[in-house]
DNA sequence: GATCGAAGTATCGTTCAACAATCCAACGAT
DNA sequence: ATCGTTGGATTGTTGAACGATACTTCGATC
């Protein structure tokens, strides 16, 4: 290993700003977890506390708080007397994670007779932000519209709790594109999909939509597994 | 208030036995879990930091390590500067949990089309228990057996993700209970419904199950938000 | 040369004590 | 009765300390 590798070697100096949230944990927390959905450390790697301590500019103890609540969301996973390290998904994670997003989004998706507007519009929002990313390019902001989408499907079931549930599964979900090191552009052709499945809701056919979707999720889940297999 | 009321004055010297799981503060979460669904500290109460730390003989760092797992489960609250408090679930809660619920319970039965067989019986044995408690009028028993049913009528998805989440939509539902001070006796009448669901289920008819398990928990919804009402 | 075992080191797990920040209740003035 | 003010209590956060555990390094033995 080189003196200084971008991930491990980040002693540079000053604590990051933090965003306003009410306790200095949940800052950490919040934070850390973007930095993990963006693949800033890759999966696997052990998160040292010394050197997360100095890098947010908290003490050990706030820095566990928030390791707690990161490992309870699986975006790390704990070993004890070991630490933390960035979380490892595996096949049956995959498998695992895909049936979860089958009974979250497509009973969504069907139960949508009657959907709020304001919801469908959410739906639809997400695909055009796709859409504009993927002409530009941009393929960090097409990815975030992607995951966007799949969140705003599972908002359709009207549930706080349901939600919050979805983000999380989508999070983790986007360790897995790290653990393949997917090239950024690995959505682009989902788009579509998307496109197909909000203009079918929007007509008032969310069975149709709902078929879209499940074939929309088992291409993916495929092709998904078998890029780890190879990679394995 | 009387001197003591047994469950704010609970100063009663020596630290309680911590079962053996990982890292202390894991140990006083799954305590305090317990203790939180069992209705030991009452909806709306705070939690001292000090009193808890002398009553698990854990460090205040430690606490509150297994404060932040509780209150991402939404057993508990925080509240800045003036430290956690035992959730109180509204009307809108009881909503929520309620769509959760369907989410969750409703496709995983129907697509039970081809269960595997321990999973059915993980349903049945639900079953057989409750209503063996209901016989020896043993309430506490019966409404474990009732919230075990719902968790393996779940687990037919088959996600491990999916059990963890159902499982903090139960514990959060028993919070309800306690807020209405439900009688202990008031699943009883559930437990028929219960049984009509497995045998329906073990009989290859899992859309029929379903429908059973709708009306369950419209019933059930019903029954809870006029109780809290009532009270209100 | 490989395997196994024994110090040594680094890191985690947990506690403790301290201080600042904030809330809350009691009090007094208008 | 309403509104500041004040003082006490509790939380938020830090820093240091020490035991416990895992990893590494280094020999010793086969």
């Amino acid at each position: 290993m080189t003196a200084t590798d971008a991930r491990t070697a980040r002693p540079t100096g000053r604590p990051r700003p933090l965003p306003p949230l009410p306790t200095q944990a949940e800052r950490v927390a919040e934070l850390l977890r973007e930095s993990l959905i963006d693949g800033v450390y890759p999966p696997g790697q052990r998160l040292s506390e010394e050197r997360l301590c100095e890098e947010f500019g908290v003490s050990r103890n706030t820095l566990r708080e928030a390791f707690r609540l990161l490992v309870r969301e699986r975006l790390l996973v704990h070993q004890m007397h070991r630490g933390v390290f960035v979380g490892l998904p595996t096949s049956e994670d995959v498998c695992d994670l895909f049936k979860a997003r089958r009974t979250l989004e497509l009973p969504a998706l069907r139960g949508a007779v009657d959907p709020g507007p304001d919801a469908v519009r959410l739906v639809g929002s997400a695909v055009d932000e796709g859409e504009a990313a993927r002409e530009r390019r941009d393929w960090w902001r097409m990815g975030t519209a992607n995951m966007r989408f799949h969140q705003a499907v599972a908002e359709l079931a009207g549930s706080a709790r349901v939600n919050e549930f979805m983000s999380q599964v989508l999070a983790e979900t986007r360790l897995v594109f790290h653990v393949m090191d997917a090239p950024r552009e690995f959505h682009a052709p989902y788009l579509d999909w998307n496109r197909r499945i909000h203009t079918l809701l929007a007509s008032g056919d969310p069975a149709g939509a709902a078929e879209e979707l499940e074939a929309y999720l088992a291409a993916s889940e495929r092709q998904l597994l078998t890029a780890m297999e190879e990679r394995a």
